[in-house]
Parts: structure tokens; sequence; C-alpha cells
DNA sequence: GACCGGACGTGTTACGTATAACTTCCGGCG
DNA sequence: CGCCGGAAGTTATACGTAACACGTCCGGTC
């Protein structure tokens, strides 16, 4: 009687000293629900139900505690494989960035995965490929089935895979009737673009020189419209516009280019970005002027980087992680079915030292020949 | 006969249209390998065999051809949570870094997700908590089971767990007798700052402060040491020692504290970190004193960062993709049953604008009252 | 002619979980 | 008394895959 397998009730043989935090458990003896189980004096069926805290009025009280303080003893963790298997869900949602390096997307993960923990998702990064083979899978990238993606519309392409896969989309700030997308959440871009560009204004500028970022996305397709726009309306306004890389020496290069080229020198900088707005300010300083008396610079996201210059760049801040945020929670709404309607992100103007009124202003005198 | 459910060979009544990329597949019908196996009208365990490489001599050419033929027309892409159930591993390596923000485990995890990919493995990134709640799980936020983990000696509060568990643990930048790790895996460091300290006292710089991170690593530690050492020998050298966080604000303030505390003006700054070289640039310059005429400042990573400030930094170039490659290629090792010998990898110094020799150089005269 | 072994396959099982379906017990009600 | 219905469990099953163990055919060998 004793030599039966199933183990009787009361007896606790198997556990020697544990003692809640027994360090020298080496290999692992994979602890499953049916070890639970025998501990505790119960059926398999049982602890997954107390587990799943859906044991109300279908374990009692006694026996459920019975189960989790065998649980507790025993370190069970459930197996997600085996639970992925079975409900056809792995709760994992992935988050597709163009690249790592940015730290804006770094704080767009932070608020994604607060949000998601609160519904019990965990978010698998999934940097778009830059070094790593190009045909890399987002889908194996994370090792695990996925019930859904958020992406950056920057790292678009590769996409493609989880598209026809028939996963939910959540597209960041990216195009509203982007057909790729089962939804949409957007960052109020141009409103910071309109803030900027008016600030600049305000200060005497008519003479600005957009270096815009030379990435087919819409959020940098935003930013040209809207810039395009706001000095549509300003008399005597010149703009001028050039592609630029993301990169620091890629500003640099296109800056001297518009501070060099023919015509009246523009008397501010506006950048698509910090980044950007870094290279610029080189730039300008190599030529032998001065920040902000001869040129204004503005960049755009805010990034530490933004106070690391000098002077300090103005600058548009952007909320990431409430961005992150509105990302996960769009996409737990597809998932439990509800449609989301989601207004823009508000954004907020920081005015720092590297703007100020030029040098002609506020007669906006043409000087000509400007080299 | 022809009632009978297993589908007679040559039978190809299901798929209707389909034509390889069809693209309207709009729910998912998931496609398992049996699937695959009626199509190609061979068994479920033929697929397995011909999609795992391992059907040499068990299942001849043909069929074969036909199996990945099925494959490929259906999209079929295998349920990893069934395999990882299957097999008890998951293919699956876990990064985990101190914070997303930095530049350089972006650049870490590029180099080992590439050596991880060479071995069929993926990645997947766990930024250790920082905004997200505090006792965040490592295990479930990759929502994944674990094959090993790989992670920064920075984050190692998070990894009790996942050590607990048996996990296979590889440390970047750990002392070598560090216990908590399977494997150890380094970069010289000592080195680099024997370079740059060789560097500044080759120019002449007597008085060096050391802005050093308070973070408790090894990696801080080992800078600690090295320029205590580098400098011992050399004759009528001060050395003083600062403690500061890892951000630029931090940095302005420790270098503030340096350059106007008591005793004679440190000639030279000699910071952990570009980020830290950024702030103390900053107080630099704001104290009106110039770099380097009258302060050098050195840095450490070579981020983006040092040369998007003026001047540009001399700083230490980790080589952190192979790092990352390093850091894989050990786990690997690991796993397949090799303990693995690591030498540190070399580091390199860049020399730029930020270093020169200080004013009184090389007589080193002691300037009394430096405030 | 009996036996062997390799080529070519298939049937079956187990991985660990969640849950539908079933059993049993028991108090209450018509 | 007969029967209903809820509480308290248990049993059984399926998820999709990998791989073990088992067949069958067939050419070759003693």
């Amino acid at each position: 009687m004793t030599s039966n397998e199933a183990t009787p009730p009361g007896a606790r043989t198997e556990a020697p000293i544990t003692g809640a935090a027994g360090a020298a458990r080496a290999s692992r003896p994979r602890i499953t629900s049916r070890d639970v189980a025998r501990l505790a004096g119960v059926s398999q069926a049982a602890v997954s139900l107390v587990l799943g805290d859906k044991w109300h009025g279908r374990v009692s009280p006694g026996k459920a505690e019975a189960v989790r303080d065998a649980a507790r003893e025993l370190g069970y963790r459930p197996n997600l494989a085996a639970r992925s298997l079975r409900m056809g869900r792995t709760r994992t949602a992935l988050l597709v960035v163009p690249a790592l390096t940015t730290e804006f997307f770094a704080r767009v993960y932070t608020g994604a995965a607060r949000v998601a923990a609160d519904h019990g998702f965990g978010v698998v990064l999934y940097p778009s490929p830059e070094g790593i083979g190009p045909a890399r899978d987002p889908f194996d990238s994370a090792a695990a089935t996925l019930d859904g993606v958020i992406a950056s519309s920057m790292a678009a392409d590769a996409l493609a895979p989880l598209r026809d896969a028939g996963l939910p989309l959540v597209m960041l700030d990216s195009a509203p009737d982007d057909h790729r997308a089962t939804a949409t959440v957007n960052l109020d871009i141009a409103d910071g673009i309109r803030q900027l560009t008016t600030h600049l204004v305000a200060l005497g500028h008519r003479r600005v020189t957009h270096l815009a970022a030379d990435v087919r996305s819409w959020t940098f397709e935003v930013r040209a419209r809207a810039v395009t726009d706001a000095l549509h309306d300003v008399p005597g306004a010149h703009l001028r516009r050039l592609p630029t890389a993301l990169h620091i020496d890629a500003g640099l290069r296109a800056a001297h280019a518009a501070l060099t080229g023919p015509g009246p020198r523009p008397t501010a900088l506006l950048c698509d970005d910090d980044i950007i707005a870094a290279g610029a300010c080189k730039a300008v300083r190599r030529l032998g002027l001065r920040i902000p008396e001869d040129v204004s610079v503005t960049g755009f996201d805010d990034l530490a980087l933004a106070v690391a210059v000098e002077p300090e760049l103005t600058t548009v801040r952007l909320p990431a992680e409430e961005f992150g945020e509105a990302g996960m929670r769009a996409l737990m709404a597809v998932l439990d079915g509800h449609p989301a309607p989601a207004p823009a992100l508000p954004v907020e103007l920081v005015t720092r030292g590297s703007t100020a009124p030029p040098a002609d202003a506020p007669g906006n005198a043409a000087r000509p020949g400007g080299r």
C-alpha cells in the first residue's frame, strides 16, 4: 500500500529540504502541475483551476490554499510552451523598432511593456535588421508565437510575413489609412512642427532650411508637409529643403551644403531629428558661425543628446512612453474585439539656447551673396 | 475504401487555389504539419523528418521534394510552442541589458543575434526594470521558456530567479570568479584605461580627476583600479576620484565639483563613460574654461555622442558587436557541454580633439588656489 | 531456401497545460 | 419518497510536434 505510486494525501515524502529559497537545485528537475497536484493531494485539473484563478465554486477554499502552498514550496512555474500550445495564444506582443540605437524607442518600449504587464502580456523586441542577416524573420526572432505586433512605420518593410499570417498589427505614427495596419496610433507631429515654426517666425526668421530625413515614412512626410504649410502664409518666408540621413555626419554635410549653397544664407536650420541637429551644429561652428546669433538650429524628439550639445537644442518633446502605452492599449483593444479610435498624442515645444532672433531681424533685408 | 478517412496517396482535394502567395488569407486557418503531409501524400512523421533535415536514408528524395513543395505551397510554419513543448528546448536566449537607452548594448545585441542565428537560435531582449514594475520577472517577460541567458553584470540584480532555475548564465564584463555566472566574457577594459592614462601622461598631465560611475559593477571597479595603478608610478602624479551617476547632468555636477574644489585644479578629467564626459564638457565651458587648452576631457565607449559634442571626445572604442558575438558563442559552448575559455577582447584608444597638453606642461608647476 | 540488413515509411506516444464533460455527494423541496 | 441542483472534484482530451519503435519490401549471401 505504501508502495502505491499514487501518493496518498498527507504524504509529503518528496521535497527534502527546499526551505523556500533552496540554492542547491543544480540541473533542472522540471516541476509540472502534476507534481504540485501530488503534493497538494488533488488532481492536476484542480491545480490548473486554482492557479488560473477559476476555482470559485469548483474547489473548496481549503484545498485551494493547499495548492497554492504546494506550488510555492516546489517553486512551480507553468510551462509556457505547453500553455501556449493549449490555448492557442501566447500573451506575447512583438514590438518592432527601426533600430535599437534609438533612445526614443527605448522609452516607447517601457510604456508598452507597462501596459502589457497590466494585461498579463509580455513584450518581445525585434530590432529591424541592420547588420543581422537581411532576411531575418521577425517570426522566429522571438522564438515564440505571437498574439500581435506593434511596429514603427519606419520598420514596415520587415512586416510582410507577419501581416500575411493575419496577426493584428498596430502601426506607430503611420498614415491613418495605411492598409497594412489593423490600427494606428499617432503623435501630433504636425502640431509640433507648427509650434516650432511659429517659434522661429516669431523670433523673426524668414529664411529657413528644412533638413529632412530621407526616410520614406509617414512621420517624416508629415514633418515636411507641416513645415511647408506653416511657412506658406508667412510673408517674405523662404523655405528650402535638403534631404539627409539620420546620422550625425550626414546632418553635418547637409547643413554645410545649406549654409554654403547659392542664394542668401538661411538664418534657421529646422532639423527633423535631434541627431541631425547635432550634426548641423557642428557644421555651423566649422564655418565659423555662431549658434544662435548667426544661425538658429532646432531638433526634434528631445533626446538626451539635445542637452549634451552646446548650446542646448530647442526641440519638440515627444511623449515616448505614453506613445508606447497607447500603442499597446490599441493592440489590446483589437485583441478584445473592440475597434480602437485614437486621438493623436500632444507634443510639446521645448525652447533652449539654440534659437534666437536672427542678426538681420526683424527687417528681413535680403543679404545678397551669402557666398 | 474510398470513404476511408486516411486520404489515399494522390488525392489532393483540400487546397482550393492558394497559388504560392495567396493574399486573401484573412483570419488564420492554422496550417499544421499534418496538412502538409496530406497534401504531399505522406505521413506527418515524414514531414517532420524532411523539414528537420533528418531524412537521409529514411525518406526517398522524391517524397522529400514533394514535402518541401507542399510546405512552401501552404506557407507552413511550424508551431513553435508545440516544438518547444516536445523538445524541452526553445532555441532562445535572453539578453539582459541594464537599460535600453544605451547604444552600446544595441550593438552588443546585434552581434549576439548574428551568432545566435548561425546556431538556429533567437534572441530576446530584457531591459532591466526602470519604470516597469520593480518585481517584473525576466522569466515571463519573454513569455517563452529559455535555454540560456546573457546578462550585463550591471543588470545582475534581476537574475536571481533565472539562476535558481538552473539556466546557463553568461555574464558580460563580470569578475572572472563571479559565482553567479556559468561563464564570463570580458573586454580588456583595464588595457583601455591604461592606454588612455598613458596618453594623458604623455601629453604632460599630472593632476587627473577620475569621474567614476557610481555603479557597483565589475566593469567600473576595473576602471578605478586601472586608473590608480597606471598613475601610481608616474612621478608627480596626483589622482582624485569623484563618483557620479551615468547621466549628463550628473557628470556636469561632478565635473563642476572637480574643477572648483579645493587644491590645484586638475588638468584632465578622465570619465568612465562618454555620457559623463559630455556632461563634464558642459561644466568646463560654463566655468569659462576651454577644452582642451585649459582642461582635457576623455570618455569611454565611443558612442555616437562622442563625436556629437564639441570638441569631439578622445575616448576608448569598445568592440561592442564582437562582444555580443563572444557572449553568444560562450553560451552556445556551454549548451554544447564544452567549457569555454575566453580571452578578453582588445579595445582601442581613439584620440580626438578633447585632449591636448596642459597649459602648464611640462614643468607641472603647482598652481595654488585653483579656485 | 533461409536469413540478413538496409531503404523507406508509418503508427504511436509524450511533452504540460486548460477545460469540457462527467461523477459523486448532499441538502432541500414538492 | 423521488428528484433536482449546486458544490467539489476527477477523468479525459486536444493542442502540434519530434522521434522511438515497429513494419515491409527487396536485393544479396551462405
